[in-house]
DNA sequence: TCAAGCAATATCCTATAGGATCCACGATCC
DNA sequence: GGATCGTGGATCCTATAGGATATTGCTTGA
């Protein structure tokens, strides 16, 4: 009976940082908007000396930007540019991932692979359509999965870093064709099943410059 | 005249940051060590609220570890596994920045990057040898100048917070060979200098391997 | 009507204090 | 002798208060 989870007794500032960090993912928080720490503290029902720390993260993940004495807003949503920016490090990065996973995944992460890339996004009980939400949670679990199968945890953290900034566009602009993205998820992970990283790495970064094609417009 | 610099108003936060930023990359806080708050505070001359804060960033960047209700503790060194998954990150990020210097840098950034590959480590005043320091600052400023002509503020920020680890780990194993280091910098800058991208890269990444390569026996 | 200057308010930033938790050391028991 | 338990001290974490700064709105003048 070892290698028992560390059973983490929270502090009130890791709290504080994950209902924020939700808080601004979620959008309830939007873009560009001010943040009052006191009056944030008020409605968490803590004093403002956890709520400073937890923000002091938040702003290095990159999700609020603080100016000196002057408090902390929300990071603005991405110009074009910087749209393109992050889609280039994704296709270094995610790159880099696939085909990691290519030659170190175990039988049982190729096996998890393929299940999500064969896993459609449920129906949405209301009107019957597939929600743009219910499509973004799969396709951001499957990426999630093959950046942790890597095996690099450098690896792993910039990539999710980077994907916290790309739900926080997504749920912005939600009219983003869904195209061939299913399809092109099976094509990633048939080459890290097949062991093979240089059709890995080639299949993702088709995949992401088609996808960046695919939201481009939402900048017009 | 327009375009000045922002004028920054410093806040204690921001100076106890690099303060304790820099205790820890020259090493007067060692890899391992416990960070009293407390004494950190009286040592600075401040109350502990901002050493918290500024604490909090630094663990965004890796350079100390919070256990909760525990306090800090300066991150330990780079076991041999990290080392190698740093340096096969730095592979993946500095070989598409030298892609991208090659193609986008101007006139000027590709002087200076070739000036600084021309650049040899001054001689040591007290024994005339090429100190180890003088040695790895003309090397960091080398990749970090490639690094800001990528123009991706996502890709240097990365670089940039690999490099800090290094930096670390370099001062506690000061004996690493210089070896071919010189040539290959200047491989690199001709290509980048001659706008050939696949060059760039591939020198970057040939670079890279053999730096690891003079790494790799601090580890034996 | 618009710009500049000033006052009042809101907000941020830091210091301090006290409760809560952990760690080290010694005592006790097997 | 070695392990377990309990206590004292150190340290962390949070709340609160007050000084410092930015922001807002109004007034004044051109």
């Amino acid at each position: 009976m070892s290698n028992l989870a560390p059973l983490r007794r929270s502090t009130l500032v890791e709290d504080v940082y994950e209902r924020v960090k939700a808080l601004v993912m979620e959008h309830t928080l939007a873009p560009g908007e001010r943040v009052n720490i006191d009056a944030l503290a008020r409605e968490l029902e803590v004093s403002a000396t956890p709520v400073r720390e937890a923000m002091a993260r938040l702003e290095s993940d990159g999700l609020v930007r603080k100016r000196p004495l002057a408090g902390y807003t929300v990071s603005p949503l991405l110009s074009r540019q910087e749209f393109t920016d992050m889609f280039d490090m994704r296709v270094v990065l995610e790159g880099a991932a696939a085909r990691w996973a290519a030659t170190r995944a175990s039988a049982e992460a190729r096996a998890a692979i393929s299940a999500e890339a064969e896993t459609v996004a449920p129906l949405d009980s209301s009107d019957g359509r597939r929600s743009h939400a219910a499509f973004t949670a799969v396709d951001a679990r499957f990426h999630d999965l093959i950046a942790d199968t890597a095996a690099n945890p450098l690896l792993r953290d910039s990539i999710h870093r980077l994907h916290a900034h790309l739900h926080i566009h997504r749920l912005y602009f939600p009219y983003a064709q869904t195209g061939t993205t299913g399809e092109e998820h099976r094509r990633i992970s048939a080459a890290i099943a097949a062991g093979d990283p240089d059709g890995a790495e080639a299949a993702m970064r088709a995949h992401l410059d088609a996808a960046r094609s695919r939201h481009l417009p939402a900048f017009d």
